[in-house]
DNA sequence: CTATGGCTAAACAGAC
DNA sequence: AGTCTGTTTAGCCATA
């Protein structure tokens, strides 16, 4: 996911530090930020009228006769098209409102921290960016795209400018051709002051907003915008191309598979609760329940992060143990994903076993038993039996925590909850997302890809709009952290995995 | 660097 | 004899 260009927040909270901003400027960011979050919601919602719309459509179809795959995929081919137009539009909008006042300013000194190539490249977009604009401008705009825009303006927000980009078009000429200047109302973000004349707002522009901490800081805000939404925008022209080429070579429809909720979120969770001595579902309950789509989970964060994939070998990290709450969540919520994928669970073969067994009614197994649980809730525990039940018996007589007692048809296993909780807790320290993304990333090269896809693939179909805002939401929380003291724990690494926003499905 | 936990492999023994 | 169950040891790796 996280590629050269793309900033993490990590990176971007480091970039912060550099400078010296008060709180109120650091609110002020955070509240733009918000702003822009907004604006992708909008986007959001937009798409999944669209997606309503179609489903609709198919519906009538359905209902007046045979309904065509063809005219489906075209369809949806035409709204990947039309978000790529309305991105490809609020970047525009977003360059032009950020960063097109930098250049004057910055042609004195460079701010500190700003790398000059990066700002030559950022002048060069923006300036591109400018004269596509005009160009557009002069010629004729394009209606669909005013069309698209207009679609949800009745929404709130001081960043809303889609009616401004118009105004800004035919005002331009008469008014100097500010993009920071609209509807009397200057658009530097967060700003808003009102002005009455034009000359007023370059006089405020100047002195208000110029180089200077705070508005670099601003300037360096709105590039990560730019930049994630540039990554976005990349990232569904790639889809779109996927799709079209899907069209011209008809292959057999992948089934999606069923995705795992968020394993590392839950965990950080449980590490604000006490370890319980019971599972809170029995899978046993579970499976007797109708499927219900992960996503749907109201309380589920919506990032999932996939530990380990098929012949991947063993990964390493696992999370066990005192963090059975999670684990047993994580079993019954991600039951269709661990039976539909060869996917290792991300526990220590202990705590799996004294998952089986506290599932059991009796809370006692046989060892066959302990066997049969491992092949009906994990696909993985169906290959080299030879192994895994070697290792499920060496764990047994290893651990005390595993007690074994003498039966009228023969021994079975229980757990000696005592135990058990005494054994040495296991931290997991840093940010568990980034951990894990970087540590399964880097296991097998090889694999990356795959696993990147498979991050990837974790966003919801045509959830591009909310991928903006989830990373957008990171970058707020970044500045966030920033604001608050730096003290912070390992849970608060995770508020932004938490903070994610749930993805619509489709 | 050391200790510890976890996994895998394997040898071995006793029961069935 | 072959399989299952249970115990133990050893080596490797990751992490604290």
């Amino acid at each position: 996911m996280i590629t050269p260009q793309a900033i993490t927040p990590q990176q971007m909270q480091q970039i912060l530090q550099q400078q010296v901003l008060s709180p109120q400027q650091l609110q002020l960011l955070l509240q733009q930020q918000q702003a822009l979050m907004l604006q992708q919601q909008q986007l959001q919602e937009f798409y999944k009228k669209q997606q309503e719309d179609l489903h609709l459509q198919l519906l009538q179809q359905r209902h007046a006769g045979k309904p065509s795959k063809e005219q489906i995929m075209a369809q949806q081919m035409a709204i990947q098209q039309q978000l790529l137009s309305i991105q490809q539009q609020h970047l525009l909008n977003l360059q032009r409102q950020g960063l097109l006042s930098v250049p004057s300013a910055l042609t004195s000194t460079l701010a500190q921290g700003l790398i000059p190539a990066e700002l030559q490249q950022l002048w060069k977009e923006t300036a591109d960016a400018r004269q596509e604009e005009k160009r557009r401008g002069d010629k004729s705009p394009s209606p669909p795209k005013t069309q698209i825009l207009n679609h949800h303006s009745s929404t709130n927000g001081h960043h809303v400018h889609r009616e401004s980009r118009h105004h800004c078009r035919h005002s331009n000429r008469s008014q100097g051709a500010h993009p920071l200047y609209s509807h009397g109302v200057c658009k530097w973000p967060g700003c808003d002051a009102v002005f009455g004349d034009f000359q007023s707002f370059l006089k405020h522009l100047n002195s208000e907003h110029a180089l200077d901490d705070k508005s670099t800081a601003q300037c360096r805000v709105q590039m990560q915008v730019v930049q994630q939404l540039e990554l976005q925008l990349a990232k569904d022209k790639e889809r779109l191309q996927a799709m079209m080429a899907h069209l011209h070579v008809k292959s057999t429809e992948p089934k999606p598979a069923p995705q795992p909720v968020n394993l590392v979120s839950n965990l950080t969770l449980a590490k604000a609760t006490i370890p319980k001595t019971s599972p809170s579902m029995s899978l046993s309950q579970s499976a007797t329940a109708p499927s219900t789509p992960l996503t749907s989970l109201p309380q589920m964060p919506s990032v999932i992060i996939p530990t380990s994939l098929h012949s991947m070998g063993p990964i390493r990290k696992r999370y066990s143990d005192k963090y059975n709450i999670a684990m047993d969540q994580d079993i019954v919520q991600n039951k269709e994903f661990y039976l539909s994928a060869e996917v290792r669970p991300p526990f220590t073969y202990a705590a799996l076993i004294r998952q089986a067994i506290l599932e059991s009614p009796e809370k006692q197994l046989t060892l066959n038993e302990i066997y049969n649980w491992f092949t009906r809730t994990f696909v993985y525990f169906r290959r080299n039996a030879a192994t895994w039940k070697n290792a499920v018996r060496h764990n047994l007589s290893l651990h005390k925590c595993f007690v074994r007692v003498e039966n009228v048809k023969g021994a079975v296993w229980t757990v000696d909850e005592l135990e058990f909780q005494k054994r040495r807790p296991q931290k997991i320290t840093g940010s568990p997302l980034v951990k894990n993304i970087q540590s399964s990333l880097g296991q097998n090269p090889t694999l990356s890809s795959l696993q990147a896809a498979m991050v990837d693939s974790s966003l919801p179909l045509y959830g591009s709009a909310s991928m903006g805002a989830s990373s957008l939401k990171a970058l707020a929380s970044a500045l966030h952290e920033d604001m608050s003291s730096h003290d912070h724990d390992e849970g608060s690494h995770s508020d932004s995995s938490l903070e994610l926003s749930p993805v619509p499905t489709l």
